[in-house]
DNA sequence: AACCATGCTAC
DNA sequence: AAGCGTAGCATGGTT
């Protein structure tokens, strides 16, 4: 009763003097009320309350507790058992952060544990409480006849106020503890883990000393054997091994259900004894006292590592902030030597840590050819006496990672918070190439990493995974059709085969699963996917029942060329694109030029670090017409998607611009049957049925079952499909089918589905990554590009076939002056005959050489195409070339006077019986590719021959 | 509004 | 060998 005398004292309207059992309550006011509430505790509050009176009717409150209270320690309304009711008066205040990019909204009510809010109201007339002591308004809020909005001025003090951050750490504090609830038990023994085989446990771990030990975590399996081979060398008591599994859960934004459903955070945890609710001072109580990380040095470990920080900088920022509590192992990417007198012995041996230190090395050093060299592709490169060398040269590979400043944990949030996909995009575009890590120093800023080493790995990633406007292939992709036209692919390769082909051929150094899917993807036709397949799928890869992932394994099915590449991707081409190179091995351009955009005909999509991908299919023909119509100056057309084989519709939505609603085909065949035989666009035919299946009956209930009882929609239905086509017949019962017609049997079945041409990103030929908004701007963009390949093309066909005519007229010349007798070459020195004919006027061959040069290539690479078509001019096609020869033994003037050994053949031939005049040509089995040419040029200069006789 | 599935090249 | 886990982004459907 006391309490009520203080409650009415402090939620009267205006100030009044309240008088109980003869003493008068310091209580006045709403405000005094509230006082007491803050001086409760103590009074040590962080927020200055927050006041506003709304109206006579309304009157709020709120202070603020910036006090973090645990759950579990109850807050004021819980010690008197008033959790605010829920009723009209309380509904919950919403309130936003102000920077909508770092956090979602919070309810207030999810507050209640630890923010003391007080809101006043008078009882309105009409007001019901639930029980005697009317301490509950049950009123509902459309009865209660008011509401109260709250001022902006007062919510921007609100936010202001500090309560944001607050509610979020709150929230944030409140995951952690349940999560570590769940994953109780898991950190209870510290001495001993059991129950991971894969873990070699340092000795003193959980002991006495475990503050000296290091946990080194490894990027799989065999990068642990190179570990504790290095154990070897520096003892097992202080040193344990861990593998990872691949890439590491980001935890940042991951909810409860991922993270307590993670084995490998759940035995990371276990193995260091770290406590989700616990923050450190120290590494005591922990079992370990570092985490060293070993991945492979290439972009993906950098990830892994970057995911692994991310880790102890979200849980336990104490940790990241430790200096020298994570750290990292690294080991060389490329080592050089010079061979010793002994077998295998290395003088002068230096490793690299970073592609950038030794490219720099070898500009520095003017004779890098002295040296041999070899690339750690992966920690699986080493040998185990490497590791040991490693660790016993352990200062050079570990390095600590050292937080400095705020900055650290920006950066950080930068690389993995989900929201920040733009910033991220910025982010990559900051990155100057050839900024690395400094390796020299043993310390390693967390910016600097994320700066200067992850964000490579962001860069890469984007490049792997987003296609180029130009010929629409990511870098994969284009390394198979590289191959394919390397190894000229007529004939079936089984696929696993292939990737062994391609892995060696175009420096693909990625897992082989993933290629594999790589041509698999590239070679399906079933709808939905390839508009035209560039290879042929020989085998099982996929069908519309499953989306193509029904495919066989690698091994069991075979590929090759299909017959149209090549016209898309024309032969004349290959002279004048711009060929990669890696490590001196000439690998895939970097992009093809087709003839037509294979990007807009055959799609794509992807997902990178800060950008993603999607372009629909389009029509070929669509694509032809329109570049016809660009050739003739006319106006181009705009184009939608087009899926060869749908037999749908595709159409522009009216609601929306840039989008496209797809739908399927449905009939009723009778009262009660309705046959579906056409599926929306990657809606693909077993989930479908499954989504039919959730339409039926469900168990316990029969079909029989009357109509509006049962909550289904279909009967039963059955199946006539093949691997290509699509036919269900659906059975209603006739009321069901008067409301599937009235609802559509688009809506009713689920057959409308949409395509959205918003996000279609692409790299530009300049390597740039850019995003469209229309079909036709990529149409644009790739008609220029294909214009200045088409000049260059003609540019190098044009010289090709100068070179050739100014051989054969040479050659002409020559031959006539030895027939006439006005040049003798018999009896001669070579010098002296050689100057004869530089005298004469002949054409010298490097001269002839010189007519190609800057025509076949693109001009930023100077080596030789690898593809067998790509050669030089002059190469025949079906010869294996042998370069490099000729400039060496040979002169200038040998490509005449290698025909004074045939002459005598070629003229008896000329006179044989039938008047072939090529017999000895043909005979003589050209090796080389001179020899080709020649053999080329004598048939011709036979013929030549005999009409001269 | 929040959550989840999808697509694909990587680990 | 097959299957499953992870990252990364945009989008659409469901809860």
């Amino acid at each position: 009763m006391m309490k009520r005398v203080y409650d009415i004292a402090g939620s009267t309207n205006k100030r009044v003097k309240v008088v109980l059992n003869g003493k008068t309550l310091p209580v006045r006011c709403f405000q005094d009320y509230v006082g007491m509430y803050l001086n409760q505790g103590g009074g040590d509050f962080k927020h200055e309350p927050v006041y506003e009176r709304c109206s006579d009717r309304w009157e709020r409150r709120r202070e603020l507790d910036g006090r973090f209270v645990p759950a579990g320690e109850l807050c004021e309304f819980d010690q008197h058992n008033q959790d605010p009711p829920r009723g009209p008066p309380w509904t919950s205040l919403r309130l936003r952060p102000a920077a909508p990019s770092r956090g979602g909204s919070c309810n207030f009510s999810c507050t209640a544990g630890s923010i003391f809010a007080v809101e006043g109201r008078r009882m309105p007339s009409n007001a019901m409480c639930c029980s005697v002591l009317q301490e509950t308004l049950t009123t509902k809020q459309s009865k209660f006849g008011s509401t109260c909005e709250l001022s902006e001025a007062m919510m921007k003090k609100v936010m202001k106020s500090g309560v944001v951050e607050m509610i979020l750490d709150w929230v944030r504090a409140k995951q952690k503890v349940d999560m570590s609830r769940q994953l109780r038990g898991v950190t209870k023994n510290t001495t001993r883990v059991m129950g991971i085989p894969k873990l070699e446990d340092a000795n003193d771990a959980g002991g006495r000393n475990s503050a000296d030990c290091t946990l080194i975590l490894t990027e799989g399996d065999s990068a642990k054997s190179l570990a504790v081979a290095g154990l070897s060398v520096i003892g097992r008591d202080k040193y344990g091994v861990f593998p990872l599994k691949g890439k590491v859960l980001n935890v940042r934004d991951a909810n409860f259900k991922q993270v307590t459903g993670n084995t490998e955070i759940q035995n990371l945890l276990k193995i260091v004894g770290l406590d989700l609710k616990r923050q450190y001072d120290s590494v005591h109580g922990l079992r370990y006292g570092s985490i060293m990380v070993m991945t492979d040095q290439d972009h993906d470990g950098s990830h892994i590592k970057g995911l692994l920080i991310n880790l102890i900088h979200f849980w336990w920022p104490s940790l990241a902030k430790m200096d020298g509590f994570l750290k990292q192992f690294i080991t060389p990417i490329v080592k050089v030597w010079k061979d010793g007198k002994k077998d295998g012995e290395r003088r002068e041996e230096t490793s690299f840590f970073t592609m950038d230190e030794y490219e720099k090395w070898k500009q520095q050093t003017g004779n890098a050819r002295a040296w041999k060299s070899k690339y750690y592709k992966g920690l699986g490169t080493s040998t185990m006496k490497e590791a040991k060398e490693y660790f016993r040269d352990i200062e050079q590979h570990e390095k600590r990672f050292r937080w400095i400043g705020d900055r650290d944990g920006e950066s950080i949030d930068l690389a993995f918070n989900k929201k920040r996909a733009d910033d991220r995009k910025n982010w990559i575009n900051a990155y100057e190439d050839g900024t690395n890590v400094d390796h020299s120093k043993s310390v390693v800023g967390y910016s600097d990493f994320i700066h200067k080493e992850l964000v490579q790995f962001a860069k890469y990633d984007v490049s792997r995974s987003v296609p180029s406007v130009v010929d629409g292939f990511k870098p994969s992709q284009r390394k198979v059709i590289f191959c394919a036209f390397k190894k000229k692919l007529r004939n079936d390769i089984k696929v696993a085969q292939f990737v062994g082909y391609i892995s060696e051929q175009s420096a693909y150094h990625h897992g082989e699963a993933s290629l594999e899917n790589t041509i698999v993807n590239l070679a399906q036709t079933f709808v939905g996917s390839n508009n035209a397949n560039l290879l042929v799928p020989s085998g099982q890869f996929g069908t519309r029942l499953q989306g193509g992932k029904d495919h066989a394994a690698a091994r069991y099915i075979y590929t090759r060329l299909h017959g149209a590449t090549r016209s898309f991707f024309h032969p004349d081409d290959d002279h004048v694109l711009d060929y990669l190179n890696e490590e001196g091995l000439s690998i895939e351009p970097k992009w093809y030029c087709p003839v037509l955009p294979t990007v807009l005909m055959n799609g794509a999509d992807g997902i990178g670090v800060g950008w993603s991908t999607f372009i629909p299919n389009h029509n070929p023909r669509d694509l032809i017409r329109n570049l016809r119509r660009m050739l003739r100056g006319m106006p181009m057309e705009e184009m939608h998607p087009w899926y060869k084989g749908f037999t749908g519709q595709i159409l522009p939505s009216q609601k929306e611009s840039g989008k496209y609603e797809v739908t399927g085909v449905a009939h009723k065949l009778s009262d009660t049957t309705v046959e579906v035989t056409e599926l929306p666009v990657k809606t693909w035919t077993q989930s479908y049925k499954e989504f039919l299946e959730e339409l039926m009956p469900q168990d316990g209930k029969k079909p029989s079952d009357d109509d509006d009882a049962g909550g289904h929609t279909i009967e039963e239905f059955r199946e006539h499909h093949t691997e290509s086509t699509v036919h269900f017949v659906l059975t209603l019962t006739p009321a069901k089918m008067r409301e599937a017609e009235k609802a559509g049997f688009e809506k009713t079945f689920k057959l409308k589905t949409s395509i959205a041409t918003s996000n279609m990103v692409l790299f530009d030929a300049g390597g740039k990554i850019s995003k469209y908004s229309s079909a036709l701007d990529i149409l644009k963009e790739f008609c220029q590009v294909r214009h200045q390949m088409y000049l260059r093309r003609k540019g190098y066909l044009e010289a090709r076939l100068t070179r050739e005519k100014e051989i054969l007229s040479n050659k002409a010349r020559f031959i006539l002056m030895v027939v006439k007798g006005e040049l003798e070459l018999r009896k001669k020195k070579k010098q002296d005959l050689l100057r004869e004919l530089r005298q004469l006027g002949f054409t010298p061959m490097s001269q002839l050489d010189a007519i190609m040069k800057g025509k076949g290539g693109a001009g930023q690479s100077d080596a030789p195409p690898a593809d067998g078509t790509a050669r030089a001019a002059g190469a025949a096609d079906d010869e294996p070339a042998d370069d490099g020869e000729r400039d060496e033994k040979k002169s200038e003037y040998d490509y005449l006077l290698g025909i004074r050994r045939r002459k005598q053949t070629m003229f008896a031939s000329s006179g044989s019986k039938n008047g072939s005049p090529s017999g000895g040509a043909r005979t003589r089995k050209a090796h080389s590719r001179e020899g080709v040419e020649e053999g080329k040029t004598a048939k011709r200069l036979c013929l030549f021959c005999s009409f001269l006789f």
